[in-house]
Formats: C-alpha cells, structure tokens, sequence
RNA sequence: GGGCCGGUAGCUCAGCUGGUAGAGCAGGGGACUUUUAAUCCCAAGGUCACAGGUUCGAUCCCUGUCCGGCCCA
C-alpha cells in the first residue's frame, strides 16, 4: 500500500494476489487515516474515477486489520540480495511481483500434471518418505532413527519401489508427486529436498512411456504459459511434440566417447581435460561424459534412449542387444528432466541386476544400489510388463518460469543456517 | 572440496593510494483537496559480517572465520 496524503484527500494503493487499486479518502467522511505502507485493510465504498481518469474506490469507511510493525524493504527496488530473497520469502513475495507470479505458475502447472494423469485413469497414491531401505536411484539417503521401532531409516531418495509393488498388487496405473531427499550437493539445479513426479503403468513400454511424456509436458505448457513455447537461458524452447530422439550412444559417439573400455574412455576424458579421478567405474565414467559433454548440449527437448545396462538396475534388456536397456531420458534447456524405462518384470533377472551393483560398490562408487530383497520377493509374484518413469517437477517448474536456479522455484531452498 | 566475486542504515546503493561514513526510498514529526516512485520542510537512523594483524590512525591493506552468489569437481 502506497501512501499520498494530501491533506484533506489521501491517496492509497491497495494491492492484494488480484492486483492494485486507488482509493480515495476524503478524510472529513472517512475520519482520520492511519495508515502506513504494508498495513492490511479491509474497506467499503463506491467506485469512482480521480481526476486524472484513473478508476478508484471512493472509500467510506476503512478498517485497520493488521498493523506493520517492521518497515517494508523498498519497495521501488523490491528486495533484490538474493539471500534475503531465500531466507524471508515472505518480503520476496511482498514486493517482488515475478516471484509471486513464478510461485502461481509452479502450482498451476502442478495442477495441469495432476488432472492429466487424472483423466488417463491413474491413480493417486501416498507411499512411505521414511524406509529401511532405499533404493530407486543413484544416491546417498538422508539417515533418521525410528524410536518406536529402534531401528534406523532413510529418508526416500525415490518412490520406485514401492511404486512397482502396487503395480504388482493390481492397481495398474499409479503416480505419486512428492518430496524426495537425497544427501548430497546444492547447484542450480540441486536442492537436496525436492519434487518428483513417478507414474507406473502396466502393460506399456518405455515408447509408450516417450508418447506420455511428451504429450503431459506440451499440456502442462500450454495451460500455465498458453503456448508450448518457454523461454530459459536466452533459448526458446518448444515443447510441442514430437520431440527430438536419439540413441544414448548415438549422442555419445558424436563426441567420440564411446567405448565399453574403461581405461580407453578414461584416457579420451583426461584428453578433453576432465578430472576423472573421482569415476572407480566404467559406469561413472561414461555417466561424467555423458553429463559434461552430451547433456549440456541438449537444449531443445531431446529424448536419448538404450542405456547401458550398467547404469540402469530396474531397466529391461533390449530385444536385439543384451548390453542395452530400455531406458530413455529426456532433456531440455541443458538439463535433465527425467528418466523412464520398460521396468524389469522377472524377479530373478531383478535379483542378478542387484548382484552387479553389489560389485560396482565394492569398486568403490557409492552410490550404486544396494538392493533389496524385500522388493525381489514382490516381484516373485508376477509383474506385469510396465514402463515407468521418474521427472523433476522443481526443473520443469524453472523451464516454465525460465528461472534458471532452482531455488527461484523453490519457495525455501535448502540454505545454511545463519545464527 | 577448489577458484573467483560479494556482505556498509529496514531496503537499494555510493564511499578516491589509509584520516573514525553518505544519498534515495522506507520509518518518525509537520504542510498541502486529485496524487501515481507525489512534492516540500524538520529530526532521527550505523559494532562498515565477525575475530585478529599491520599502522599514529583501518569500512579501505593482510590473515583467519561465518554467510551468500557464480564457475569448476
């Protein structure tokens, strides 16, 4: 609320979510105005036009709801330090209109996800965030402790697991948009707490899954933005399908890196000056040259497909070649946006795919999966064929707001804390 | 984890090779019956992130710590 005293007449801009509005105060009808900027008001009247044309509310009685008690920060200026934009979003979304537009655009497109998913008949469902195991993705879990049960937990890093149990229960099409935790690094596009959307369906394949996706995306577009047009990083970006699609080691092969020989593909990254010292595995390696060099690339939205089957524990082998899998990930402005596969069916194929990662931990790389007994012994009891996937809502939110931090989308980001 | 940049009034920012800090807005008091970032007058507002060091003297130079941003792993 803005203030124009001019004596006899006072001048006050009202704003609410709904936008801005003049009222006039003839302070001989409405008494006395007490009033500062960022008070809250409710107030009754008519409306009217000011002399310079502009339409107001001529205001008869105006009530005082709630007195500020700490001055707003400029409000010409808005709050622009961008860790006091974290720390009290309260005065970002005050003063600074963007951000509230950002916050209506991220709930709306969540929205448009939930009622598409809706009308192809999947179901809704809430599963555990605290687990004995964890499992589902390429992580390190958060710990907690369960003292009713005096065990230790995880926080989830995926809901694929449980996911593929209902699966196996019957319910056929599932999704679940929630939180998932996983304990490591802060970036652009990493908050250890974010937003993941899962869905499952029996009796589909990972192209099923390729003409899902790209259909849910274009629509949640087109409902938020009113075009599948996005701007982000100076790019526009359209989301029309059909998008772009390309063999994960088609898109490698074009940088000259690909090789299944561990220390060959070492020795070309060292080449391309690359710290590999961190990679134990072939597979890390060819996921660090996957991530710097093809993924950055990836701009307009692209679908890579057949991984290698070592970086894939839940996917399905390919007809044609046992060392591929049915996987695919899709990209856009640079990043990845998730990641889907025909889902491994047979209990024992599942239980052997676990063994391996077993040894890729063993070679030191911390974050292979560690398996689950518990989810084999499900899967023992017949699972349809399925395809799944897993997609970042917090990234897609920054495409479509074109915010290119993922704590602009974030409402409070992870930060440290400052007492 | 490494490199670079930053932290000065509630907010947005100045502050010269080192001489104990300034503006605009907000907040306080006052004037004004058509203002639109209203205008005008008055007064107030600071542990210059924190801790050491160098110096006669440090917001400024040096070291460390905290918090944040960007880039790299």
């Amino acid at each position: 609320m803005a203030r124009r005293d001019m004596g006899k007449l006072v001048f006050l801009d009202l704003v609410d979510r709904s936008g801005r509005i003049q009222l006039l105060c003839p302070v001989e009808r409405t008494g006395e105005i007490d009033v500062h900027l960022g008070d809250v008001v409710g107030v009754a009247g008519s409306p009217a036009k000011s002399r310079r044309g502009e339409p107001s509310l001529m205001v008869d009685s105006l009530e005082l709801l709630s007195r500020i008690r700490t001055p707003l920060p400029d409000t010409f200026h808005g709050l622009t330090d961008v860790e006091q934009r974290y720390r009290k979003r309260y005065l970002d979304l005050l003063t600074n209109e963007k951000t509230r537009e950002d916050t209506i655009v991220r709930s709306r497109m969540v929205a448009a996800i939930r009622r598409t998913l809706d009308e192809w008949g999947f179901v809704e469902v809430e599963t555990p965030v605290l687990q004995p195991r964890y499992g589902g993705a390429f992580a390190e879990p958060f710990v907690t402790h369960y003292n009713a049960l005096d065990e230790d937990a995880y926080l989830r890093i995926a809901t694929e697991l449980y996911l593929k149990r209902l699966i196996v229960g019957g319910l056929e099409k599932v999704y679940e948009l929630g939180k998932d935790f996983r304990n490591e690094g802060v970036s652009f596009k990493h908050n250890p707490e974010f937003t993941m959307l899962e869905w499952y369906e029996a009796y589909a394949d990972y192209r099923d899954t390729m003409e899902r996706i790209e259909q849910l995306v274009a629509h949640a577009a087109r409902e938020v933005l009113g075009t599948t047009k996005a701007s982000f990083r100076g790019h526009e970006i359209d989301l029309a399908p059909p998008w772009r699609r390309m063999k994960f080691v088609d898109a490698l092969e074009e940088h000259g890196l690909w090789t299944r020989d561990a220390e060959e593909l070492r020795r070309r990254l060292r080449e391309r000056d690359v710290d590999v010292s961190h990679d134990p595995t072939w597979a890390k390696l060819i996921d660090h040259a996957h991530s710097h060099f093809v993924e950055p690339n990836l701009i307009q939205p692209t679908i890579l497909y057949d991984y290698p089957i070592e970086l894939s524990p839940f996917a399905r082998t390919t007809d044609d070649d046992p060392t591929l899998v049915e996987r695919f990930e899709y990209f856009a402005g640079g990043m990845e946006l998730g990641n889907a596969f025909t889902e491994i069916n047979d209990a024992e194929e599942q239980a052997s795919r676990f063994a391996f990662q077993e040894g890729e931990r063993a070679a030191g790389d911390v974050e292979a999966e560690g398996g689950d007994p518990d989810y084999v012994e499900a899967l023992s009891y017949g699972m349809p064929p399925t395809g799944g996937i897993g997609l970042g809502i917090d990234r897609l939110a920054m495409l479509l707001t074109g915010n290119e931090s993922i704590r602009d989308v974030i409402l409070f980001p992870a930060l440290r804390r400052k007492d």
